[in-house]
DNA sequence: TTTCATTATATCGTTAAACGATATATGGGA
DNA sequence: TCCCATATATCGTTTAACGATATAATGAAA
């Protein structure tokens, strides 16, 4: 683990070029869609929420790894688009949660179907390059919030979430 | 095929969630070293071609999946800062070709050793979450160029590529 | 060899989406 | 009741990619 082959660098390199095709893949069907990037990965979020978690705007924010305020900024542009709703939560009345609008259902729904079958397609490549990355057998399943594992040292000091 | 299940739009949320975990943690890291978000992809990108693929710029803007006048830009910046460095080809001299600088080297090797790290640490969930996608057994592993799989339809029109 | 289409790289002004700093409102414990 | 933590909101700034456009080299046809 102290150095890295030519062939991690490959790995790399490739699961990156995976996730950028991808990426790319899915703005421009966000856009062919009329919406910008984060607003449908927002929509998923919240129709993808575990079961028992409820919408509020701060849990969105950690799923969609931005600030809050982004977050919040996201929200008013998808709101006067009419994909969401928000809602104030009657027992803590600094809540809003966030629900999805017929027509955000319907955007979604076709976006997420073309997602779902782009994703089936790069699996393999995908979960190829993340093989040439792992040890030797990829048996133990790791459930459970894994905070983080790179530590810090060298030019990359201070990583570690405060 | 037709409808996605709840299990489904699970799976995909679950799955971009990892994404942004792992970018979230690439840009901190890429940018505690004093890097922009592409620069040390650009570099990797370098590092890990495949064997016998000339680094031009062109090349490297696809692998990056940006436009090319993007890549000259990100270059300019790795280039001052002293990442990388152009060098004009002998046979086809509008050609440019990059290469690592040892100071190049030494951070790409550093960043590179903290992604190897933490994306073998996320690679069960996102493995995990790529497998909820898949149809029953992932036993045909598809190589060659995977020609971005979805079709146009309803609201999404003219996505494959020109 | 001149012409012209093609390919590779470069420049510049614009834009979009997240950020930093800051503000307002609600809740709950001392 | 006072105080502070939490949740959400506002506004001006920043930055990295983009669109439009330009320059340069190559190669094939006239």
């Amino acid at each position: 683990m102290r150095k890295l082959t030519l062939s991690d660098y490959q790995a790399l390199a490739e699961f990156r070029y995976q996730i950028r095709r991808f990426l790319h893949f899915s703005e421009r069907a966000v856009q062919a869609a009329g919406l910008e990037r984060g607003q449908y990965q927002l929509m998923l979020a919240i129709k993808g929420m575990p079961e028992g978690v409820r919408p509020r705007i701060r849990e969105l924010a950690d799923r969609m790894q931005i600030q809050h305020h982004s977050t919040v900024e996201l929200i008013n542009r998808l709101e006067s688009g009419g994909y969401v709703r928000r809602e104030r939560a009657q027992d803590d009345r600094r809540e809003v949660l966030l629900a999805l609008t017929p027509k955000g259902e319907r955007v979604l729904e076709e976006l997420a179907l073309h997602h779902h079958e782009e994703l089936r397609s790069a699996a393999p490549d995908l979960v190829g390059a993340l093989r040439r990355l792992m040890p030797e057998k990829e048996s133990a399943k790791s459930r459970g919030r894994r905070p983080s594992a790179a530590k810090a040292g060298g030019i990359i000091a201070g990583l570690t979430r405060p």
